[in-house]
DNA sequence: TCAACACTCCGCCACT
DNA sequence: AGAGTGGCGGAGTGTT
């Protein structure tokens, strides 16, 4: 069982509180068995003031966090006068160090300042609030901060933007540790999206994966294997085995947008990858992803992210 | 920047 | 009767 504990600090916003064991403790196996089990403490195990008008208390004090696969630590409007590692307070460094090698570490909110302080997100990709992010930037210059995602995924630490963002951010890890599927169970058990596209550009590290059961999930795979050359939507029907028009109908209510964003946005995912990861020129990752041409990549890399292909490779190439 | 063209999406409706 | 399928065509989007 893998066990998730909410480090709650003084001051905690209520609703922050509650993001992970809404979400982690929803989600269930086919079988209906709990597939994580979330703890909260606070540092020093005595009931601390929330931001709303009660207190809380709690079974557990830090210690508990030597036992967390996952530590989240919910945000506190307090946590923004800690700009320094100086102004971390004593019980929550001591808390976070209790935790093991390879705990996953996850801030929702302001609590991104907590890692920060603890010199966790130095050299690091992180997001907090939209409306301290220039802030956040000023006080951790180390820090790599992203403006308008949703979350950050830095390889087992990460961070979210503003409160309902926390809700993201951790159906994001159980779709990780489980699958679409019980990511999806989970999202519709709390009626919130299993997945906000909108405007919004996420930087995620890897697509979705695909659905097991869904009648178009083998085509997908099958795109996936080439999206270095053009897919016509007839040619992804004829794969499907379906008529066009039937396969569009099937494709938007399996994956919740048309055959063509979804190709878009595959393209453009394995574009990202390869500006990060390797040294091929614009031109050539634009032919790599099936976009034909460099402007076509421009185009839609300005219109998805926001950005351009060169601008994103300055600030993400590893 | 513009225009012509190609392709895609989806409501509608008939057929199985 | 009702669900699933697929052709048609207009509006919209992307490409050249």
């Amino acid at each position: 069982m893998h066990t998730v504990v909410v480090l709650a600090s003084d001051g905690v916003l209520p609703f922050e509180l509650s993001i992970a064991s809404k979400i982690f403790g929803s989600a269930e196996d086919c079988d209906g068995n709990a597939l994580y089990e979330v703890v909260t403490c606070t540092p020093d195990g005595q009931p601390v003031r929330t931001a709303g008008d009660f207190t809380l208390g709690v079974v557990h004090d830090r210690s508990v966090v030597a036992e967390a696969d996952t530590l989240v630590i919910p945000a506190s409007p307090a946590h923004t006068r800690i700009t320094s590692s100086d102004t971390l307070p004593a019980d929550l460094a001591a808390a976070l160090h209790l935790a093991r090698p390879g705990t996953r570490l996850v801030s929702v909110c302001l609590a991104s300042y907590v890692l920060a302080a603890a010199g966790l997100l130095d050299g690091r990709r992180a997001t907090t609030h939209w409306r301290h992010t220039a802030h956040f930037q000023k006080a951790y210059p180390e820090v790599l901060v992203q403006q308008d995602v949703l979350y950050v995924d830095a390889s087992g630490v990460l961070t979210s933007a503003g409160a309902a963002a926390g809700v993201d951010l951790c159906l994001h890890l159980v779709r990780q540790d489980h699958g679409s599927a019980v990511a999806n169970a989970v999202a519709r058990l709390c009626v919130v999206p299993p997945w906000r596209e909108g405007g919004q550009a996420q930087f995620i590290d890897r697509p979705l994966p695909a659905e097991r059961g869904a009648s178009t999930s083998p085509t997908r795979a099958w795109a996936m294997s080439q999206l270095h050359r053009p897919i016509a939507v007839d040619e992804l029907a004829a794969h499907a085995r379906m008529s066009r028009r039937t396969f569009t109908r099937v494709f938007r209510s399996e994956v919740g947008q048309s055959a063509g964003e979804w190709l878009t946005q595959q393209r453009l995912n394995l574009a990202r990858q390869l500006l990060e990861e390797t040294d091929l020129s614009v031109d050539h990752v634009a032919d790599q992803a099936g976009f034909g041409t460099a402007f076509s990549l421009r185009s839609h890399f300005r219109s998805a992210l926001g950005t351009s292909p060169s601008a994103y490779r300055r600030t993400f190439h590893r």
